[in-house]
DNA sequence: TCACACTTACTGACTTGTAAGCAAGTAGAT
DNA sequence: ATCTACTTGCTTACAAGTCAGTAAGTGTGA
């Protein structure tokens, strides 16, 4: 709400420029943590902090103490979210070039099993395309750096003349097909969410080859 | 609709059981309109009826006379907007059998023309998934709908030994690649939506087919 | 005349954020 | 090792606003 930009710091202790305890981390973490699935439940905007502080062992003024302000907390979800060691929990390290497509239905079959975070993203990704919304350039950067990441595994088994722009093209659909089948499963579980990305990668493969027929 | 309990009608007026006047039907659409476009902007849940009403020239309290509730009224718009003669003033009529699936495509060059209503589906249809929104009816059947119609689309051009779970797949596919198209869209409008609609489809014929390589 | 389409006025629940204070941990000096 | 001074990590209390929904009343058209 307020501008903040500290000039001085008797206001905000959030950014934590000072000497943290060594406990500290952990409670971030546990506030992270939380905020994720009530996002993720909820949705931004009626996930309240009254429910992430509860759910953290605290009020929701030791969370804004933590983290300044409700917007701010998003972003640090997101990003702690897509941080290296959560990551190395998650899964195993990005592979290069073409084994990345493989290593998407991978995912995809994992994220099965983590219904809260798939919904994290799902939600809030939607969400983040309206009005004014704080994780806006959060997601905007993220589809950037996924679809240069999978246009890098679409180029080897593209034709050698491929222009970037067709591998753009497959590589957000790529994308798409991920998230779009994410809403779809977790409203109807029973849809299967790693053989449609599959089938969509190998379709958008023969595609790209020029081995099928226009429409 | 149900004629609620006749005898008295102390409660709601928003279920119109009654002698509406000739105006009234005008006066609501205003109002679902007014809707369809704050919640597209905000999303349902930071979307306020007041916003919606002076949007529509009332207070809150003429909106909720007229649908009863918040829940009400987003049901009521996501049915107006799926209605016949909605879709006649948008686009023509569904075509038959595999010329669907051009037509998918012919929509989805005419939804960046209306950048609004898409961001109202996107928005609304992720929000869905939280816990106890009053869209995920509406969007569970919408998507199980889509579904078989596109799936009679591909019968025709797919083996006729193909089995049923792979058309499903292929619809799956083909609608979560509009959805996931239109987030990326959204939040960066130089991505070529039509393009990787297209490929998809043209990808997942080969796919079908048995024209594809595995991964 | 009387139902319908509203408006005004209000309620109560929730919201994020701020202010101030307190207890415990930490650092430094002795 | 202990006392002191300061910081950090909270809490309680409060402010200010927004929200959906209700109740009651008004005017108007059928």
């Amino acid at each position: 709400m307020p501008n903040n930009t500290a000039t001085r710091r008797p206001v905000a202790a959030a950014d934590r420029a000072q000497k943290p305890r060594p406990r500290t981390a952990e409670t971030r973490k546990r506030i992270l943590d939380a905020a994720m699935t009530v996002f993720g439940t909820r949705g931004y905007n009626k996930g309240s902090l009254l429910e992430i502080a509860e759910l953290a062992g605290m009020t929701h003024a030791g969370v804004l103490h933590h983290f300044g302000s409700k917007d701010n907390l998003l972003v640090a979800v997101l990003e702690y979210r897509d941080s290296d060691d959560v990551k190395d929990l998650d899964g195993q390290h990005v592979p290069p070039g073409s084994e990345l497509l493989a290593h998407l239905v991978e995912t995809v079959r994992l994220n099965m099993t983590r219904a809260g975070i798939v919904q994290g993203y799902a939600v809030l990704a939607a969400e983040s395309v309206t009005d004014g919304h704080p994780a806006a350039d959060f997601f905007r950067d993220r589809f950037d750096g996924l679809r240069h990441m999978i246009m890098g595994a679409y180029a080897p088994i593209a034709p050698r003349d491929t222009p970037e722009a067709r591998l753009e093209i497959a590589a957000s659909a790529t994308i798409a097909v991920m998230d779009g089948m994410q809403v779809q499963w977790l409203l109807e579980p029973t849809v299967d969410m790693p053989a449609a990305v599959e089938a969509t990668i190998a379709g958008l493969i023969a595609w790209l080859r020029g081995a099928t027929q226009p429409l």
